[in-house]
RNA sequence: GGGGACGUAGCUCAAUUGGGAGAGCGCCGGCUUUGCAAGCCGGAGGUUGCCGGUUCGAUCCCGGUCGUCUCCA
């Protein structure tokens, strides 16, 4: 049997990537399923997801039940990160063909509509005659029951698969909750799924020769790879452990692309497929070693990696992620640092990456846009990043030398643990360059030590971390939808208490508890959630016998949770209460059309590679992050400015519509990058009057925030910082109304202030102050050589002091009291006493400003009998109570109590004696 | 969010248990050379990130803060 021949279509007629992922598609949109773009790979909203890792992240809220479902069913391919946390492959990407941290992920959907005869019969008909997929070869899987779960075999999947599929009977095979029970988490929504999986053929097997294995579906080995997993959510799993059937049944299924297209493509490995060749091929370019797709070799290895992570890099930075010290920043370091190191097992010294962004761009910038208009920055940032860990290499390396010059003097020859964990930890050199190196000199490293540390160091971070516990236990609640349009029109609405979230849950019934932060629920509110870089409100809701202060507004799928502590009397659930927005709202309103101005002016003076990157806008300031590779100069900002104060002058009026995305695209509004969309969108228009007059509008935003209504209220508008955050990155902060008001009365007071001062006009005051540094400067030059010519002849006095001293042998014993001089005359002074002495003891002391100082030096000769001048100074320092050291051949003393002068110095010419037997 | 390291001249970095703020490169001047490079001699350049504390005295120790690097979650 030729199994080869039915996997393709002939050598000219071999699908690409882009038809396999078109295809998948379009076979789910003709069985009435809607086109859900992927979501962005950086999941702004929720804080407890790194990075998307599965098709299903951005329907979580449909399977948990805490919002309806806009469609019944949903198809898409799915961008997917796996880096950290549970799904961690990492480590394990570039050693064998399949495994790879960002990957797509077909998939289709059913919420509440279609079950399991329809996923089954659909994925086999896509895999058998749309793609011409050998059936021969195909297996099912379904879940074969679970005991402890009191869960029963999937029999209606056992009988489907034979009924609306021609599979054989024998080829349907089950499996337990390991392979065959998909759950999120500890808790929600979960349920029996089905895979396909795929059998290569016996020359596929990667482990030949192992004793005891045998080929077969989960077998371990590469013969039979799972293509397809259909998971039917059917329970929801209770923080009990209990399991719960669902009303309502869904399918959620997944393919990964990458498989799929190895398969269709007859290649063993994924890497051999266009996803990845184009990238492989152009890194063999730069750095002129040959890919020959081999296992276990090193220099493929690392072709293999360099290609997966360049994906993952373009991917993560486009959707808003930045190379940085924590979080999601720092998981894409990591990525990066990887990549230049395998980088140098290609002999590639130099940044390199940033010269397969283009190729990404080229190979996926058709089914992901995003990654082709953003193609400048990720290059831009990637370069950065690359040229950085360079340094730290470098620096490392220095810091290595120092650990093997110790390690090659110690009896085992080992780098101790702690050092290659302070390099790793401290200076960022990666372990299994630490180890390389050292084994290069013939050291060995301690690595259990190493884990041992860094055991340590990760109990520590888990030991810091917290998490919100308002919403620890919502899992299972179902929220009610508020109703929050009034937040556009008015800042005060009567609603209904529809109850509050503590800790324990959603709570519908009695009395919001006293003196613990809750959150409230609304049936509606005019209350704005924090969103899109708007800060939520803060106000009060209120009722006859009650009132609660509201610190601030968040939203959890369509509901919206007013935050804060009941500050007076009683509220229940049920009762009717009035929400009153705090007036700040006003100032914020003002800086979020402001950041609008910002953003254009910013394209009209920069350029269109000013894209947003993320804002805050809060009734304080505003901030405003944005992409552009160097720093813009004074005048550029000032003419940004003047462009934002010429709109608000002319008080523009500023209008908002609702319409369908397609539209709002097609009229050239802004959407933040990393953003999820729905298909309606909000379009905030400055400089249009009506919905009529929108394309006459000058700038359009996608925006769900508050605004102005005319700019003239904006009431002015000032740049106060503007600075870098990161590798192609700006920083503008900005001030309006009355924040601006106020930060100018300041900065005028401080002017005022200075310029009564200086008694001049405040335009002169920068000269003024610029000529005072300069004349202080030149003062305190002349004072210094001015000083060695009058005041106390310091010198004179030590000669005398020399004249008359007593002797030991050859040397001299100098002890005396100067007139109030500076300590470096008398340091002077000493060293002008030990030239001319030749050999001397000497001990100097002054009065100065109510304290002692004691000054002791001595000359070598002596120094080498034993006579240590920080000996000298230790003994006498405390008679002036005070104390003092040195060095044996100088040394000095203060003291408190100048009374006492005289007797140290004759304590320590007592000494001095002594010790030279005089 | 938590831990570690670093911050000194324009640049790269020194400075012993707390006790004279230094070197190399660069810059300026002079000498030497037909010219250049090099060499020799001399010079300018410092709020030791910032604030506070301990001390007779802080680049050094302690606390805080800002910035950079780095690891963990």
């Amino acid at each position: 049997m030729n199994q080869q021949n039915n996997l393709t279509r002939g050598a000219n007629n071999v699908l690409t990537a882009r038809e396999i992922r078109k295809s998948f598609i379009d076979f789910f949109l003709e069985r009435g399923h809607t086109f859900v773009p992927s979501s962005p790979i950086v999941p702004h909203g929720d804080e407890t997801l790194l990075f998307t890792n599965a098709g299903m992240n951005q329907f979580k809220d449909i399977f948990v039940g805490l919002t309806a479902p806009q469609w019944p069913r949903a198809a898409n391919s799915q961008k997917c990160l796996r880096v950290s946390g549970k799904h961690n492959d990492l480590e394990e990407v570039g050693k064998d063909t399949y495994h790879h941290t960002f990957f797509e992920m077909l998939g289709n959907w059913s919420f509440g509509d279609y079950f399991k005869a329809e996923a089954i019969e659909w994925a086999w008909q896509l895999l058998t005659q749309v793609w011409q997929i050998n059936p021969d070869q195909l297996w099912a899987s379904v879940f074969a029951g679970d005991e402890k779960d009191g869960l029963p075999k999937d029999e209606e999947a056992a009988r489907l698969w034979t009924k609306v599929t021609p599979i054989r009977p024998e080829r349907v095979l089950g499996f337990g909750k390991k392979d065959n029970f998909w759950e999120m988490g500890d808790t929600g929504p979960c349920g029996p799924c089905s895979e396909i999986h795929i059998d290569l053929g016996p020359e596929a097997c990667s482990m030949k020769g192992v004793p005891g294995h045998t080929c077969g579906v989960n077998g371990d080995c590469a013969r039979f790879i799972e293509l397809w997993n259909l998971v039917f959510i059917q329970y929801n799993r209770q923080p009990s452990g209990n399991l719960v059937p669902l009303a309502a049944h869904g399918v959620d299924t997944g393919a990964g692309l990458e498989r799929i297209v190895a398969v269709l493509q007859n290649k063993r490995s994924n890497y051999d497929t266009d996803l990845f060749m184009p990238i492989i091929r152009r890194t063999s370019e730069l750095c002129g070693h040959t890919y020959t797709a081999q296992l276990g070799n090193k220099t493929d290895n690392a072709f293999r990696v360099i290609a997966d992570h360049t994906r993952t890099l373009v991917f993560a930075i486009t959707d808003g992620a930045t190379p940085s010290n924590d979080g999601r920043g720092y998981v894409i370091r990591r990525i990066l640092r990887r990549a230049s190191r395998f980088g140098r097992e290609l002999d590639l010294h130099e940044p390199f990456l940033y010269r397969l962004v283009p190729v990404v761009v080229d190979m996926l910038g058709e089914a992901f846009p995003e990654i082709a208009e953003r193609a400048q920055h990720v290059t831009t940032v990637v370069e950065a990043e690359e040229a950085s860990f360079g340094r730290t290499l470098d620096r490392g390396l220095d810091i290595f030398r120092g650990a093997a010059e110790r390690a090659v003097t110690t009896p085992d020859k080992t780098i101790p643990g702690d050092d290659a964990f302070q390099l790793y930890d401290t200076y960022g050199f990666p372990l299994d360059l630490t180890q390389l190196m050292a084994q290069e000199r013939g050291l060995a490293v301690d690595t259990g030590r190493f884990a041992q540390l860094m055991d340590e160091q990760r109990q520590r971070a888990r030991a810091a971390k917290k998490s919100d516990a308002l919403l620890a236990n919502l899992t299972d609640s179902e929220l009610p939808t508020t109703d929050d349009q009034p937040k556009y029109e008015v800042d005060r609405c009567e609603s209904t208490l529809l109850g509050w979230i503590d800790p324990d849950g959603f709570k519908k019934q009695g009395q919001v508890p006293a003196g613990v932060e809750v959150g409230l629920i609304l049936d509606k509110t005019c209350f704005y959630a924090e969103s899109g870089g708007q800060v939520g409100d803060c106000g009060a809701i209120a009722a006859e016998g009650g009132r609660f202060v509201v610190e601030n507004t968040t939203k959890v799928a369509n509901c919206v949770i007013h935050r804060g502590r009941l500050a007076e009397g009683t509220l229940g659930a049920g009762q009717a209460v009035t929400a009153t927005v705090s007036k700040d709202r006003n100032a914020t309103r003002k800086n979020h059309t402001a950041t609008h101005l910002l953003q254009w002016a910013l394209q009209q003076v920069l350029g269109k590679s000013v894209t947003q990157q993320g804002s805050y806008v809060g009734p304080d300031y505003l901030r405003f992050d944005f992409t552009y590779p160097k720093a813009p100069t004074k005048e550029e900002l000032a003419k940004v400015e003047a462009l934002v104060r010429e709109k608000i002058a002319a008080d523009l009026p500023v209008t908002w519509k609702v319409m369908a995305k397609d539209d709002a695209q097609k009229l050239g509004a802004m959407a933040l990058f990393g953003e999820k969309y729905g298909d309606e969108v909000r379009v905030v228009a400055v400089g249009a009057g009506s919905e009529n007059e929108i394309d006459r509008a000058f700038s359009r935003e996608f925006c769900g925030g508050t605004h102005v209504d005319q700019l003239g209220s904006i009431g002015g508008f000032k740049i106060v910082k503007e600075e870098s955050i990161s590798a192609g990155v700006r920083r503008i902060t900005a001030m309006t109304g009355a924040a601006l008001m106020g930060y100018l009365e300041q900065a005028g007071e401080i002017v005022d202030r200075l310029a009564a001062l200086l008694q001049i006009p405040a335009d002169k005051l920068a000269d003024r102050v610029a000529q005072l540094l300069e004349d202080n400067k030149k003062l305190s030059r002349e004072l210094k050589t001015a000083s060695k010519a009058t005041g106390p002849d310091t010198l004179a006095e030590a000669r005398d002091l020399l004249d008359a001293c007593e002797k030991a042998g050859d040397s001299s014993i100098i002890v005396g009291r100067l007139a109030s001089t500076s300590i470096e005359r008398a340091r002077e002074a000493v060293d002008m006493l030990k030239k001319k002495a030749g050999s001397a003891a000497i001990v100097l002391g002054f009065e100065d400003d109510g304290k002692v100082v004691l000054l002791a030096g001595v000359t070598d000769d002596l120094v080498k009998k034993g006579l240590k001048a920080g000996d000298v100074i230790k003994e006498i320092a405390p008679i002036v109570g005070g104390g003092g050291g040195g060095r044996p051949q100088m040394a000095q003393a203060g003291g408190k109590d100048p009374a006492k002068l005289d007797d140290a110095l004759a304590q320590a010419r007592t000494l001095v004696k002594a010790k030279l037997g005089a």
